[in-house]
DNA sequence: CGAAAATTTGACGTGATTCAAACGCAGTGG
DNA sequence: CCACTGCGTTTGAATCACGTCAAATTTTCG
């Protein structure tokens, strides 16, 4: 069964990049997965370092992939959101390269396999999976310049544009939702202290450009968030 | 012909991570190339966005991979020095994701090939390449943390510690070597101003670490600088 | 309800960028 | 041979964004 024919045809153009790793048409995975499962709140699905035991397909719910280094300041590298597959970037290696937990309830498709050879898919798959993980590198990239050359509010204002598109793809509302990722979270993604997202997230809504209550926001002025997104240095 | 068997064989413990590309056992890659060219110093390799057209081994002299992203800050990905191998993060997209061009006069194997199908080499192979890539998205994001969390002195010290490295693998002297690489490119290679790397390399002399003449570089002082590198924060 | 955790806000320190000027060095032409 | 020019590098001073520290306030959840 050809899971991956659909590889690549999705997010060729993104603007935004966070590297979320939404790179195939999921329900053909689905098809191929074990029972949905649910995973309550502040478990863990993945360790970093342990050996791969499949792909994950989310259902609903928030996860998060935390990579430790050395030291103890630990670094979010992905939320992965309903549609999103985890653990593409530990196929190749054979061990979770980081570690990966609910944020909140989530429920969960399990594509269980071992290395690449168990999974039922042709050569040519092969190559679209090859060129996923080569795309995986630059999004990478990208997200380190973004991460280092671009102000604080800019990469706040581009989450806020990322996580808008994504509740949209999924049928919700762009300019209302709900995140459930603590402040903390949000700031370990983008780099910065807690006490810089909350002054940013306090400017934009002095300034009217959105509101937060708790984990509800609102975009109010998408235009202005845009501007600031897109503001060169 | 199995050039990729001893894939991954290189690099599995290396500590100080700066992503260059050198995963290959070169030789074997050697063994399919054209003739050896030579390309005169900043010349252009690749073009980033043009259809990639093959790998390249250095044979010799020194080669930069730049980024660019949409303003004009320029970011340098890798450096290319002999053994290395140019191109394995175009592969996948079909485009080389970032412009190569020489910093001196340099010697290079080709190995021309548009697409994966068209190497001559074995499924095992192939699991090889996709997990050498895999391996090269986690580099990223070690880079990636290093550049963001780690202060430019440190930075600096991994550098110099990589190069070391870099020549005594070679056969040359690990302590004096010469970096055809000017400041500004080290300083875009470490994410920071030319005046910063400026001031650093002064204090280090000034602390007896290293020696820096033009592009001679000689580390007086390998133990001071190793613990530099390895501060934590 | 009450303790613990998360968030907000202010004051302060600092590492690194930016601006500016001076310096050294190589190549060129008078 | 020396002035002239352009480029890379160095050094100092000023500035700024952001992190750190600390205290206040709110939210969460048993």
């Amino acid at each position: 069964m050809e899971i991956l024919n659909k590889l690549g045809s999705l997010n060729t153009h993104r603007k935004h990049i966070y590297g979320s790793h939404s790179f195939l048409e999921t329900q053909d995975l689905i098809n191929l997965s074990q029972p949905l499962f649910t995973l309550r709140k502040k478990n863990t699905l993945a360790h970093q370092g342990k050996p791969f035991q499949g792909l994950y397909v989310v259902q609903c719910g928030t996860l998060k992939q935390i990579i430790q280094h050395e030291n103890k300041k630990e670094l979010i590298s992905h939320f992965f959101l309903p549609g999103d597959i985890i653990g593409l970037d530990a196929i190749g290696e054979g061990n979770y390269c980081g570690t990966i937990s609910t944020i909140e309830t989530s429920g969960l498709y399990h594509i269980p396999f071992r290395t690449i050879d168990e999974l039922p898919i042709s050569h040519s798959s092969h190559m679209q999976l090859l060129r996923c993980l080569s795309r995986a590198i630059y999004l990478e990239h990208s997200r380190m310049w973004q991460m280092i050359s671009q102000p604080s509010d800019v990469r706040l204002a581009c989450f806020f544009i990322m996580m808008s598109c994504k509740f949209s793809a999924l049928g919700y509302s762009p300019h209302c939702f709900r995140l459930a990722m603590s402040r903390k979270e949000i700031a370990d993604y983008l780099c910065m202290a807690i006490e810089t997202l909350s002054r940013l997230v306090s400017r934009f809504q002095q300034q009217g450009i959105l509101s937060a209550h708790g984990h509800e926001y609102c975009l109010l002025n998408p235009t202005a968030l845009a501007a600031i997104a897109e503001r060169k240095k």
